[in-house]
RNA sequence: GCACCGGUGGCGAAGUGGUUAACGCGCGAGUCUGCAAAACUCGUACGCGCGGGUUCGAUUCCCGCCCGGUGCUCCA
């Protein structure tokens, strides 16, 4: 099954293949590790994993390399101000990164590069560009791409740079420039800032060196596919274009992904709206990782995302629906058997949810069949319709449902505990919410306890104390689900 | 100003030139239950932003308009 992908650069949908036929070879732009993740990050963090976990689901090899842009200007503005090296200060945020990532279940790339760890890289690159005529010098020993050595400028961000004057914003450091567009590959040190010593001279690596130096390391001076959020595009995305075809002469990258912005409430995410949220904080509040995951990849890439907690809610009871059936599958006692309806009824939704991935990663379209599938499941298990081998089929639906998407299997008490910890640590506890501490104060053995007292009670017909104990149980934000395979317990 | 994307039920959202416009959440009624929960059944858009056009026929194609968002500067 071939994945049909938008390509930014095509303006259309293009199949996405390996160019060596085996192994999909893509690079996606990392975290600045300046701070704690936010969740317009993850969402395109979770996009990326949605695409590769579905890439590997339909049989082929990736190659993911994603970089960690450990230094630029506010790393070492901010590095400077907490008085410490910058290297001490990106290892605190890329630490929480990964744990983050972690939390949402996305997958590690098979490769993590780091700015700092691969400068003689790009110090290559700059000087391969100079001795091409495409790069110079200026007099405080910063070196700049020359946009007039690549026609082809604009061609990703469909830009007509004929039409667009020199600004009348010129940084004052950047007034050596040739022309205002022409772009740093290279900035000089001043002093006191963290530097390299090198061929070209002493200094830092712009931002849009890095991504191509580190890509072509991995991945060779030509790949399959290149991804990011949409805001990259232009001009960071452009420059790398620009300066790596340059250098080698080569198509950079063959296909161009990009993860639209998300919103929240309809406006785009900034601290002074007062709508900005990192991932631990919505932890805090009380939302499981998983709902998190499948509010943020549930709208297909390609279209904006307005996050809000009612969409948090709708996902919160979606998976809750799955996880209950899948239980009531994984518990239940079924005759030997199958049922020919359930079947083709199994058959069907794997391949409509497979086709609607195939196309252009459509998760809103994947996720219907399978709920389709759960209430005609439902529906037979209710009737006494639903055989061994039915639930079989059922079951490795729903597995390739998670392959993807990752919700069902329930994980969410580590993140939401590793949070709290967090909080206590770094004096968070104000923020977090009262119900989830309620939560917290419970543990599955007291829970157990009360729950054979309240079979007891019922057993008796005490239903006073056992709606008492129910009670109290629900303030506690446990549910209870009496079935004829026993009481099942979850908590909210 | 220029460019791009979108406007489908109470909310999110899929999709199609032509039978009953997916799916999820919510809500209402019922079945089941000691009561719940879960599950199931039924109901919940006389309609797919507005106005034209093309067509035997458009929510789906074309044009115009309105509204929302984003990009054009650091930003996932």
């Amino acid at each position: 099954m071939t994945l049909r992908l938008f390509n930014t650069l095509s303006g259309q949908l293009d199949p996405l293949t390996p160019s060596d036929g085996k192994t999909l070879r893509m690079y996606a732009c990392g975290p600045t590790v300046y701070d704690y993740g936010h969740i317009g990050n993850f969402r395109t963090f979770l996009q990326i994993d949605v695409l590769r976990r579905f890439l590997r689901l339909a049989g082929m090899e990736v190659r993911h390399v994603m970089n960690i842009t450990d230094v630029d200007d506010k790393i070492i503005r901010n590095a400077a101000a907490a008085g410490v090296p910058i290297g001490a200060y990106t290892a605190k945020y890329e630490q929480a990164f990964f744990e983050d990532l972690e939390a949402l279940r996305v997958e590690r790339p098979e490769q993590i590069a780091r700015a700092t760890e691969h400068i003689p890289r790009m110090v290559e690159l700059v000087e391969r560009l100079a001795e091409k005529g495409a790069a110079y010098r200026t007099e405080d020993g910063s070196w700049y791409f020359r946009l007039a050595a690549f026609p082809a400028y604009g061609k990703l961000s469909k830009k007509d740079l004929s039409g667009m004057e020199d600004g009348a914003r010129v940084d004052v450091d950047e007034y050596e420039k040739d022309s205002a567009r022409d772009f740093a590959l290279w900035k000089a040190a001043k002093p006191g800032e963290t530097s390299w010593e090198t061929s070209i001279g002493r200094g830092r690596p712009g931002w849009h060196i890095e991504c191509s130096a580190m890509a072509m390391t991995y991945l060779g001076e030509s790949f399959d596919l290149h991804a990011g959020g949409e805001d990259l595009m232009f001009p960071h995305h452009e420059n790398e274009i620009a300066q790596s075809e340059t250098a080698t002469g080569k198509q950079f990258a063959r296909h161009w992904m990009h993860v639209r912005f998300l919103l929240v409430d309809g406006r785009k995410m900034s601290k002074s709206e007062g709508n900005f949220y990192t991932l631990r904080d919505l932890l805090l509040k009380g939302y499981k990782a998983s709902a998190i995951r499948l509010a943020l990849i549930s709208v297909p890439y390609g279209r904006q995302l307005n996050f809000t907690f009612d969409g948090l809610i709708e996902a919160t009871n979606a998976i809750e629906r799955l996880r209950t059936f899948r239980a009531r599958l994984t518990d239940g006692a079924f005759a030997a058997g199958e049922n020919p309806v359930l079947q083709a009824a199994a058959k069907q939704a794997s391949v409509d949810y497979r086709e609607a991935l195939a196309d252009d990663l459509n998760t809103a379209g994947a996720r219907a069949p399978v709920f389709e599938l759960v209430r005609s499941a439902n529906t037979a298990m209710d009737q006494g319709q639903l055989f061994i081998r039915d639930r079989d089929a059922i079951l490795a639906v729903l597995k390739d449902f998670d392959a993807v998407f990752d919700v069902i299997e329930d994980r969410d008490a580590e993140p939401t505990r590793r949070a709290l910890a967090w909080a206590e640590q770094a004096g968070r506890m104000g923020d977090v919410a009262p119900e989830l501490l309620a939560r917290q104060s419970i543990t599955d053995e007291q829970v157990d306890a009360l729950l054979a007292e309240r079979v007891q009670a019922k057993k008796q017909r005490n239903f006073a104390r056992a709606d008492a104990i129910r009670n109290e149980l629900t303030q506690k934000g446990i549910v209870i689900e009496d079935s004829k395979d026993g009481v099942r317990w979850k908590r909210r």
